[in-house]
DNA sequence: CAACATTTAATGTATATACATACATTTGTG
DNA sequence: CACAAATGTATGTATATACATTAAATGTTG
């Protein structure tokens, strides 16, 4: 299905404008993707997201404005993300000894145990989406990407 | 700035994951421009969205199930972002009377001045972060995204 | 060291979203 | 034509999100 079925549009006017309207509904995509394979397990793309952030650090804990700095929605609620996987187990949030403002938080090894059961599914699925690609289309994209990113940074920092 | 300062991470385990991130990081940048441009005018990106396709209707009204097909994101609540924009006068509904469920929303001369006072800013900002890029670069990336949007399409589609 | 600024996290609140359901209307079938 | 199914839209409701504010701890400066 292409882009223009799933937008039910004939044409675009461009095809910089044809690349926009595809990063939003492959991101679209892709989030639901990995949404339905998480519902079962009662979590959401960013409560995973965090797990998995948790996971990297290798049982060293993460203060939460860093924790939000790491994520790829920076504007979600992180303190309250937190708040769900503390209540569920699978993470752990302690006061900072050292600075009281500050909460130490982990995940448990229920939490590790979690992730570890979705590794495969997430892996393969992704695999199946991304990974098929040649390497050297995966290249221009991640260059090109990466250029549209530097772009959209500098035009959000002009405006403060 | 990069990818891996955004997220702020090392290193990504191979390059489709890190294009999976950059498609997810750029979509949200992406949004947010657009969020910051329409907000001093009241309007959210799919309330920007669907004043777009009224417009792209030509005068010819539209069932608000044909707008939700048209639509970036289609979950969301298109009853109810109709709703909004005539309430602000910006679009006009009627019932059907051909078919008494259907209902016939349109844009008025309120939305299109709108929408005009908007196009220069809109448009520059994505010329700016999008079309700069070079064309055997934006032919490449709409070709990997098309292969990613089948892929995706197939696995959503097989999970029913 | 007192006064003020900054950092860190949590909370309040209004709105938006996801998902299910309700309701009216139209279509299809025996 | 009666009745079931499908369609089109709106609404109910719980949760999530955006954004502002608060509160506590730490830093900084005169």
């Amino acid at each position: 299905m292409k882009i223009e079925d799933h937008l039910a549009q004939p044409h675009f006017e461009n095809d910089a404008q044809r690349l926009h309207l595809h990063i939003l509904v492959v991101a679209r995509q892709l989030d639901l993707l990995l949404r339905r394979m998480l519902k079962p397990h009662g979590l959401t793309p960013p409560q995973y997201n965090v797990l998995r952030i948790l996971r990297g650090q290798k049982g060293q804990p993460i203060a939460v404005h860093s924790l939000a700095a790491r994520m790829v929605d920076p504007s979600s609620n992180t303190s309250r993300i937190v708040d769900k996987l503390v209540d569920k187990g699978w993470a752990d949030r302690k006061v900072c000894p050292e600075d009281r403002r500050r909460a130490n938080v982990s995940i448990t090894p229920s939490g590790l145990a979690l992730l570890a059961s979705l590794d495969d599914q997430v892996h393969s699925v992704f695999h199946s989406t991304l990974a098929s690609l040649p390497t050297s289309t995966l290249d221009t994209m991640n260059a090109g990407l990466a250029k549209v990113l530097d772009t959209t940074d500098d035009v959000l920092s002009s405006q403060h």
